[in-house]
DNA sequence: CAGTTGCCTTGACAAATGTCAAATTGTGCA
DNA sequence: TGCACAATTTGACATTTGTCAAGGCAACTG
């Protein structure tokens, strides 16, 4: 299969441009590219004018903003099947953020001119968008009421909770999908809080840890332990935000 | 002024809606009502389904989520001239926070299904959606930074800089705009907290406090100490996402 | 297999923030 | 004016999180 067919595959699985004519795909799709990157490497930098959006075929993005003594904020780490950096469309074409691949994989890059076009001229689109947005927006919403009500250990269970098909029963196992490291980040804290947060919370829910491996009874001990704190019922009907 | 004229006019202001029809917000506004809200009155419930969306003519509103045992988190504190509840069009009809009057005003609401017609068929204002949740979903990553990489006493300052013209030489007096508590709130402190980290601040920056009055003799004090742990260079070019 | 490297954990301590109670100040109203 | 009430500040202390340094463990390399 040809790059550009394998890019047009992938555009076409999405659901976001299920509204969009394959003309528009395919001219898209011949416009892209797919990077090959490797872990650590940038894609773009804060504040940089905004020419590509992407989607994540493999790998871990890590999405952030730093001061100017490297100091980091990680605004989220997103998976295979997510898109990024085309919020630029309605900021002035600057990225809100820096990108960086957190594990080693593969994107694609396309150009946002033609997305930013095709969105004005394709009302369907455009309201794909908005739900989007609608829904990205709400999960981050949802991010800064952690950080506010939930402390260290809970934001950690929280965090395994959403891992998992949340209305499993009986015993579960899951895997960190990527480092301590940067599952401390992502929840906002130091890598010697996470470890210190992940054994309170072994010792108060009683789950397992194994390395990168958590196994509990039943989803039951994490659940009153971490949601007490969050102002969503159990289960969190929240899905993931994908372009 | 009849009600629906006053709503009418309230509508025009607002470049939001400055790619609508005539008709379409005349009809709008002759559905729409003023509520005069005291203090600590509660417009709407998170989670419950949303019939309205709601613009502000007077006084604050807060936005906010709280858990079961009656915790806590502030979305958002905003101003007369704002709006607030349209995004639950993409969100199934329900509103994503609680709403309450922090300062006694005048709001007006708005069936959220005429919007919602009006956004699915005038693609220019669902354009202007997107900019406005583009522009909101920003300042929110924003704000998430901010706790992460800003502590209390930082945090006030960069309020407090929001508050005024940045580009302002010289001495500046900036009055809190609501209770010291609601500021705190706000922030993502607690009163306490909030009470010596402006002290702390105070001291940092030489800044005069009286009561809700802060006066300094320029903004570089509060730039310099404030701005230093956040990934945005002053003058901050953030302005106020509005419906 | 030993050495190296990176990831993770632990210890010791410091700093920041939260909690509870009490003191103080400010404000509106009788 | 002076009381009553709310808002704010302060003190004392607990808890949480960060920081720096050292140690342990596991994978990788030569």
């Amino acid at each position: 299969m040809s790059q550009t067919e394998t890019i047009l595959h992938a555009l076409k699985e999405k659901s976001f441009f299920n509204v969009c004519e394959e003309s528009f795909l395919e001219s898209l799709a011949a416009r892209g590219q797919i990077i090959k990157a490797t872990k650590g490497q940038l894609l773009f930098v804060h504040q940089e004018e905004a020419a590509f959006f992407y989607m994540i075929m493999s790998g871990w993005v890590k999405l952030f903003r730093e001061t100017l003594d490297g100091t980091q904020a990680v605004v989220d780490i997103l998976p295979s099947g997510h898109g990024f950096g085309e919020t630029s469309i309605f900021d002035n074409d600057i990225y809100p953020y820096s990108a960086e691949m957190a594990e080693p994989g593969e994107v694609i890059r396309l150009p946002l001119k033609l997305l930013k076009q095709e969105i004005e001229d394709n009302p369907k689109l455009a309201l794909n968008m908005l739900s989007t947005m609608a829904l990205y927006r709400k999960q981050q919403d949802k991010e800064l009421e952690h950080r506010t009500l939930q402390n260290a250990p809970q934001r950690i269970g929280c965090f395994l909770l959403r891992l998992v098909d949340q209305n499993q029963q009986g015993p579960v196992t899951i895997h960190l999908p990527y480092d301590k490291v940067l599952v401390a980040s992502r929840l906002g804290m130091q890598p010697e809080t996470f470890s210190r947060a992940l054994s309170k919370l072994k010792n108060a829910t009683g789950i397992e840890v194994k390395g990168s491996t958590i196994e509990m009874e039943s989803l039951h001990q994490l659940v009153s332990y971490s949601c007490s704190a969050c102002s969503s019922e159990f289960p969190c009907k929240d899905l993931s935000a994908k372009i």
